[in-house]
DNA sequence: CTATAATACCCCCCAAAGGGGGTTTTTATT
DNA sequence: AATAAAAACCCCCTTTGGGGGGTATTATAG
């Protein structure tokens, strides 16, 4: 019987998924947790095989929480269980170490075949993430470290000028990095750019 | 009994809500669609009292829609179901002919309770979005048509020339707006009205 | 050992944005 | 008829951004 462990904030959600998972037999729900801050409490006395992971919680970030949990306890599985279909996101999940990745728009049975994929130590993709990650697309951007960080500074409103005494380079440099970064999302100025670093989730 | 209809593209939840409203016996559910196009065809045969509406569709905005029903059917009672606890959303949901919002990370009884509510013909908000809707804070931002319309276009990245070419005003006048848009939400430049405007759902 | 990518740097030039100050007209609302 | 809010308009001046070029120094993977 594979152990499920459920962190989600939306309660209406995570008590469908649980009755979801109880119904069909094919494990049971161990805990659930509204918030990162209990799951952190509970989960060393759940010892779950499986956790359901929404990646689009509000505090902190599920992302990051993922990282800790594989840190922590190896041996859980992390199903990532939300929204958004972005390239960037889906492949920071996988860097962190999640199992797979659901979309809240699966139906029923493949959150059940994902449950017992990652359970058996396989990597689960619901079907449209899948086709999102093989296709390699010029819309997958991938950003460096460094043109992240400048992203989220130019994101903040700070001018170059402003940014280069913050992390000590020449305004020179970020400014070089503004018009890369507007170049590889193919911005047209900066309100753009916002705007797609937003939807695109890179920030 | 009350019969309710529920549009939401996260089938997990729909089938959650769907048992969560039969088992508790507050009503019936008489149809379930997964998308706008789909809740379009076949509303008029299941002639529910109330209809759960997820705003957060991805093609369509649950916010037209709402308003599509009213228009067509005003004896339905709308609830919204969202994610977003942004006042502008909720503001605009209500006038466009919603009896309720509810968050997703409300509990069951409050879903039970808010159908209840509208389908005695009063209006329901959850606990956190009518504190929201009480509080007249300054983060409460309210803009006006036009004020919209600009911030739309340069978040498109449009400058003030190409924008007054578009809407044939002055560049000059566009150039105002921009100035009390910054004033108003607070921006700094371009790039932060841009980051403010998504997070707070204006565009 | 050698590509390739990432990082950091520089120049010129002009267009666009932003800060400061205004005015007028139209359209609701009292 | 009076008021207020929205909409449209204008000028001056400075800062910042964006288009066009370019180079040097690390890493790191093949």
């Amino acid at each position: 019987m594979i152990k499920i462990a459920i962190l989600d904030d939306h309660k209406i959600l995570s008590e469908g998924l649980c009755r979801l998972i109880t119904d069909s037999g094919v494990g049971t729900v161990v805990g659930m947790a509204n918030s990162i801050a209990e799951s952190r409490q509970s989960l060393v006395f759940w010892k779950p095989d499986v956790l359901l992971l929404d990646v689009g919680l509000p505090e902190e970030s599920g992302l990051d929480y993922c990282r800790e949990v594989k840190e922590n306890f190896p041996e859980i599985k992390v199903l990532a269980l939300t929204t958004h279909n972005e390239y960037a996101i889906v492949r920071q999940m996988l860097d962190n170490g999640a199992s797979g990745y659901l979309i809240k728009n699966a139906m029923a049975d493949e959150v059940l075949a994902g449950i017992e994929a990652v359970a058996a130590g396989k990597i689960f993709l619901s079907h449209e993430i899948d086709l999102l990650m093989k296709r390699p697309s010029k819309k997958n951007i991938w950003l460096t470290d460094r043109e992240r960080v400048l992203l989220r500074l130019i994101s903040e409103g700070l001018t170059n000028g402003e940014i280069a005494d913050q992390i000590f380079l020449s305004p020179e440099t970020i400014k070089g990095y503004r018009k890369n970064l507007l170049l590889k999302l193919g911005a047209k100025n900066t309100a753009v750019l916002v705007k797609i670093a937003i939807e695109k989730k890179l920030i």
